[in-house]
DNA sequence: GTATGCTTCAAACGATTGTTTGAAATACGG
DNA sequence: CCGTATTTCAAACAATCGTTTGAAGCATAC
């Protein structure tokens, strides 16, 4: 269905390039990963990237831009598709957090297109600084974090919206740091040989949906809060 | 207190380098700070780094020593307090927590004395590839990571330690990517006016309090489980 | 005052960086 | 089969990288 639709070949080459920077970055972050790296591991020539994207920078771009719009699609699809089973009835938060972070761990856990490959990276770039990266990514999250941030604020009107702001926020840092770090940094040495990606999943929605169902800090006004003690 | 006890001058230059390494590896990254970048901005001689430090590679550890075995310890006599004054009971896991976190939230409210600078470079740096700095951390986080599992094991004797093992994960996560990201990635613009170190810690804390305490997930074997429902 | 050890300095080192060039090779439409 | 794009290639570009060098500066001790 995918393959064998082409009117012109697009150039093995680019594809090859993509999946190699891709990789590369995952191991040693852009600025150390050299052009002649990638264009080697791809087999293409040196002039490749600057023949077919122009610009090592401009690369960086497409090697996000291909997977993640596809990713911010289905997030969006999904929410869609929520929105319209529940016919103007506000969310369940937990169906919302499924449809956001859900659809990330599903491509985290796809071994064989490379999904987790690039997961990895993107856990990795959300926390880097690189100037035009996190323009890049601003842009391309706008819309999906717009969208579900209303959701949210909808599903939990009695919350104030900033806490529900800082709660999606260390949701995406949980989420990132559990995809990005699996195998990086070994903090707990030896202990995550059942770093099934397929069992991070329930772990992950556990933890996360009891942190965003948590009470209230307590300089803020009461609203929610089901349990009482913030003591044990 | 600290000025005046000098036998010796030990190079001020030597600092001087330290802080403005700090702050540019927090800007861009390690690799994209140049030691032309460094030098100049401690306005200090471009061969000084190699003279102090000998590489780029170990001004890079440096940097983290001098601030990270500072907090390491404090976590640890913060811990050894708790557990002489429980006199063998187990402890709270509020306290632990706040033991582990609260201390780096605190590090990272620090603006006078470059603490919010580290912290952001320290939770960027948790997942970066780059080898040589991961194993170093490993090995830097190494004692204090055992101590607090165990006091995490004994104080949550009914969950598995597998489930411990990854909440502690995903703690680190939430915290990790609040400190650095505060400014960083603004995903939402122009909401995190209130971006308050002080407000930032209550609001975590009830975060990853939370996720500490959720019921565990679906497949694994029931043990503590406060609330019920895993669908709202 | 002279000698000694620590620190700073300007200059240069070879290596590697991203990018450009112009010709050779390949694929495609007529 | 020819002509025209498209893609690949080896080679070189200037710029910047981390590091080294040897002399100059400067303090302290004899």
């Amino acid at each position: 269905m995918s393959e064998a639709a082409g009117s012109r070949q697009v150039s093995d080459t680019r594809d090859r390039i993509l999946d190699a920077a891709e990789a590369l970055f995952v191991e040693h972050g852009f600025e150390a990963t050299s052009m002649r790296m990638i264009t080697g591991r791809a087999a293409a020539n040196l002039a490749a990237i600057n023949y077919h994207f122009g610009s090592k920078d401009a690369l960086i771009q497409e090697v996000f831009r291909r997977r993640l719009t596809a990713l911010n699609r289905e997030r969006l699809a999904v929410l869609d598709r929520l929105e319209d089973e529940a016919a103007g009835a506000p969310l369940k938060p937990s169906r919302i957090v499924d449809a956001f972070f859900g659809t990330a761990l599903d491509l985290a856990a796809d071994t064989e297109h490379g999904g987790h490959v690039f997961m990895r990276l993107l856990g990795r770039t959300q926390t880097e600084p690189s100037a035009f990266v996190r323009k890049f990514l601003a842009e391309e999250y706008a819309d999906v974090v717009e969208r579900f941030l209303g959701a949210f604020f909808r599903a939990l009107p009695d919350v104030p919206r900033e806490e529900v702001l800082w709660r999606f926020h260390f949701m995406m840092g949980a989420t990132s740091y559990s995809i990005a770090g699996t195998d990086s940094l070994q903090l707990f040495a030896g202990s995550f040989d059942d770093a099934d990606p397929k069992r991070l999943r329930p772990r992950l929605m556990s933890f996360i949906l009891g942190g965003l169902r948590a009470p209230l800090p307590a300089f803020a006004p009461r609203g929610v809060g089901a349990a009482g003690s913030s003591d044990d």
